[in-house]
DNA sequence: ATAGACCTTGTACCAGGGTATATGGTCAAG
DNA sequence: CTTGACCATATACCCTGGTACAAGGTCTAT
């Protein structure tokens, strides 16, 4: 049941040392230790390794991810403050979500532009996307 | 008419030596230069910088951003080759989109067990997030 | 008991995307 | 005609997110 560092990284398929560096960076817990001090995982661990690069592709940062990560549900106390750490979290993605929409349309009135193919000779993206500069952030 | 640099660099609000350095990297034209060898720019350089630092936050690295520059509507010939490589944006746009959504659907749900009181004890978002694990790329 | 594949720590290096600093030329105002 | 705010190049440094390498311990199979 319990994992070596290799097993991980392979199932996850990233390298072996970006997981020690995880570990020093805090995104991945201190895993238990056999006699002669190899880390031990349980399956967990990959899947975690996953939601990292995950959420990296999805442009957060390994802080972020960290964050992302800290976001659990417990027992009373800490709840309030995780689920006002959550709404911030969605308001971040939210945002994202926009600006990437937002991109989206102009490219889609760029490749419109192009099947139309106005002669407009001297026509450069930058025209198209000129809206990109009163996004809001 | 013609901007410097400082001028440029303050009207999109970065760092002289980020025009520079996007010189350097083919990201900007080379501009004219005044007889002392002062870098004179169009209106244009402004709107380029901005366009670049909003890709970027969108997660374009300079190279995509580039390759996104390039992307003009030229006379004929190029069109569609320009046109399929802004679908493949378009495409890579939308995934990221939809990865976005799955992720706040996930938060949203985390905060709604928070909100419930529904202390799931020992509930990482791991957990919560377990249809990241098969997500199409 | 020895090879080969694994693990450990430590240190060093890499790429991407800048930013800073040193040294010197330019230009407009006083 | 000098001073301050700009510009130029060149070089060096910074942070993030890794990746590689060295020196050595462990474990399994033969």
């Amino acid at each position: 049941m319990a994992l070596t560092i290799g097993q991980v990284a392979n199932a996850a398929d990233v390298n072996i040392q970006t997981i020690r560096y995880y570990e020093r960076r805090g995104l991945f817990p201190t895993p238990r230790r056999t006699p002669a001090g190899y880390r031990q995982y349980a399956d967990e661990a990959v899947a975690r390794l996953r939601f990292i690069k995950h959420a990296q592709e999805l442009g957060f940062s390994l802080q972020e991810v960290q964050e992302l990560l800290a976001l659990r549900v417990r027992h009373g106390a800490a709840c309030d403050v995780v689920e006002r750490k959550t709404r911030q979290k969605i308001e971040v993605v939210q945002q994202r979500i926009r600006d990437l929409q937002r991109m989206k349309r102009t490219l889609e009135r760029l490749a419109a532009a192009c099947t139309a193919r106005r002669p407009t000779d001297d026509c450069p993206i930058l025209e198209v996307l000129e809206d990109h500069d009163h996004i809001s952030h």
